[in-house]
DNA sequence: AACGTCGCCGAAAAGGTTTTCTGAATGTAG
DNA sequence: CTACATTCAGAAAACCTTTTCGGCGACGTT
């Protein structure tokens, strides 16, 4: 074809060119460049150098073929789109990529039925694990119990108990934020939060008020659930100053919400935080450190969730048992000055 | 082990055990399973049965390596982290997935080494092509020549034009904005922008200043280029007000810029869209449509331009020939209350 | 009855690598 | 000089699928 061009078309230089290069046989040569023994040394400097001189490497089909495990893993995400999906894929990609192992990805776009498409298309593959990354803390349906290789859930805990799950902990981060503000001197404390449907919401919610049991005090108000956005930020803030204007701080269920709060807050003259805290969660930096006060949050460390849970599926290949159930992990308080003023 | 419980250890089932429970050769069975002639339709349905009930699916390893190709290509990004990634990421699994490819993700996070290291990795799968993406406009060295398979570059460009880049059009994109603004009657048309070091910011506005140009018009003072944050959308706009006060428009360089520009405008009392309109660049929605007022932005179309590259590598594939060099890709304008007040 | 044709199936090779086993050569001890 | 251990290289099988080619039986034709 084009011999000085993108040479798409010559031929991928295998172990026999390389052998023969170096005047010995495959299995030598293959030995040579493993590092087994029964190679001479100076035999093995020889392919070596041939191996350098052609750039050859390894074909992994031919060696997964043969060792019956492909050193690739599924990644299969109901949904690339969200913003919680990334980081932990980025964990993931992260401590796969250490290994050997490269990742295969599969967006399901929030589709049961492409989902066990890409599923049969993974297990084609020969995938040596799965991971199913959700885009919700609710539930879902399990993969199920035979898909012959081990599998881990990160973020969407699985519906079975007898899979493996890693979930950020809401409860544990509604606490924490509460913790902070009791903290700061704050005891008016309302919460206003997203959609009543996400357990998200509603785990925060408990924790929140947990904490709060515990030194005798409740939430101003109710429990305001609308959306995960900025204008119901606004919105709710706007009716919660209205009817209890004695509140000194709004945990809001997500940066977006704080960010409205603090529009609002800003619109009535009240000061952040001298006059009332705002706080939100996920820590989503470009929302956090570009407000006006910058806002305080609860980082759900998702990186990590999706680094613990490639090291789960790791230590499933090395034939450790990862265990089973929901695995909470905690998150981490931010701290900014929409809940401390700095000096 | 545990036979009831995930057993990740039984045998996975081959061709051979297909044919044996259907009595035919393993030939047949193949030949059944993939629609080929030479078989006759009751013996096929007899393997079609008996490959159901053994849930068979074909290795694809052992399929490639006959082959020789495996069927996947490599996506090496830059940056995970990036927001103009994800979208571009999204419309390639979308393009790839439709068809019997998988898509091997890897992550170089911005570091030459990881990148070349993971070329390696690509290439020993024997990706069938390679989606290399970027996280910024500016050109990438070229991964070279010499790698044996098809290579397409998106967002960032391959510094080697003789091999293929598509790229967002900011020139176009500056251009379109102005036409907006023109076209709402604005004159006095102000540009405050990000890192004068990425081409994107020094693309638009000279898309920008060349309409203006076409009109005998120029901007309101220079362009202020800073940072792509809020923060510097509001300092740049209060420093713009005060020292241009009769700017009847002003174009931001991002959506976070934009909205910078808003919260000044509201802080200083000039109202938006009546006395001074705000645009952005890249369409976020999460900032755009939750802005007061909602903001007018050009959209990138990047889920395109990943579709569109995983098209020219599918096209690559068939052997067709892709050509090389810098395509630029229209954006998109999305007109919201920013520039235009609503009725 | 002999022959050609057609439809269907199976044997075998190929793809690239790893591993096991065999064998050759060299060195060492008796 | 023989017996034996040691070191290193190669032959061959295995992994699983696809494809080519040969063969076999049935059928139709003369």
């Amino acid at each position: 074809m084009q011999p000085t061009g993108h040479g798409h078309m010559n031929r991928v230089v295998t172990l026999t060119d390389v052998a023969r290069l170096a005047g010995v046989s495959v299995a030598t040569a293959s030995k040579a460049l493993n590092g087994r023994d029964q190679v001479k040394d100076s035999t093995r400097a020889r392919v070596q150098e041939a191996a350098a001189r052609l750039s050859f490497s390894p074909n992994r089909l031919a060696r997964g073929l043969l060792a019956g495990r492909s050193g690739t893993v599924g990644l299969l995400t109901s949904d690339l789109e969200g913003r919680f999906v990334l980081p932990i894929l980025m964990g993931a990609e992260d401590a796969f990529g250490a290994g050997q192992v490269n990742v295969f990805l599969c967006d399901a776009r929030g589709d049961t039925i492409r989902e066990r498409y890409h599923l049969r298309a993974l297990l084609g593959r020969r995938v040596d694990g799965l991971l199913v990354v959700g885009r919700q803390t609710d539930p879902r349906p399990s993969l199920g119990r035979d898909i012959g290789v081990p599998v881990v859930y990160a973020y969407a805990p699985s519906d079975d108990p007898a899979d493996l799950s890693l979930v950020p902990d809401n409860i544990g981060a509604g606490r924490l934020a509460v913790e902070h503000l009791l903290a700061c001197g704050r005891r008016r404390i309302a919460h206003v939060s997203g959609e009543l449907v996400y357990s998200a919401a509603r785990d925060r919610a408990q924790g929140a008020r947990e904490r709060l049991a515990q030194e005798g005090l409740e939430l101003v108000g109710d429990v305001m659930y609308g959306e995960w956005s900025e204008r119901w930020g606004r919105d709710a803030t706007a009716m919660l100053l209205a009817q209890h204007p004695e509140v000194d701080a709004i945990l809001c269920g997500s940066d977006q919400i704080a960010r409205g709060a603090l529009d609002t807050a800003r619109d009535l003259h009240r000061t952040v935080p001298d006059d009332i805290a705002v706080m939100g969660f996920d820590n989503w930096e470009v929302l956090t450190t570009n407000a006006r006060p910058e806002l305080t949050s609860i980082d759900a460390n998702l990186q990590q969730l999706g680094h613990t849970a490639a090291q789960r599926v790791f230590a499933a290949l090395e034939g450790i048992d990862i265990g089973s159930g929901e695995q909470a992990l905690p998150g981490r308080l931010v701290i900014r000055g929409s809940t401390v003023a700095r000096q």
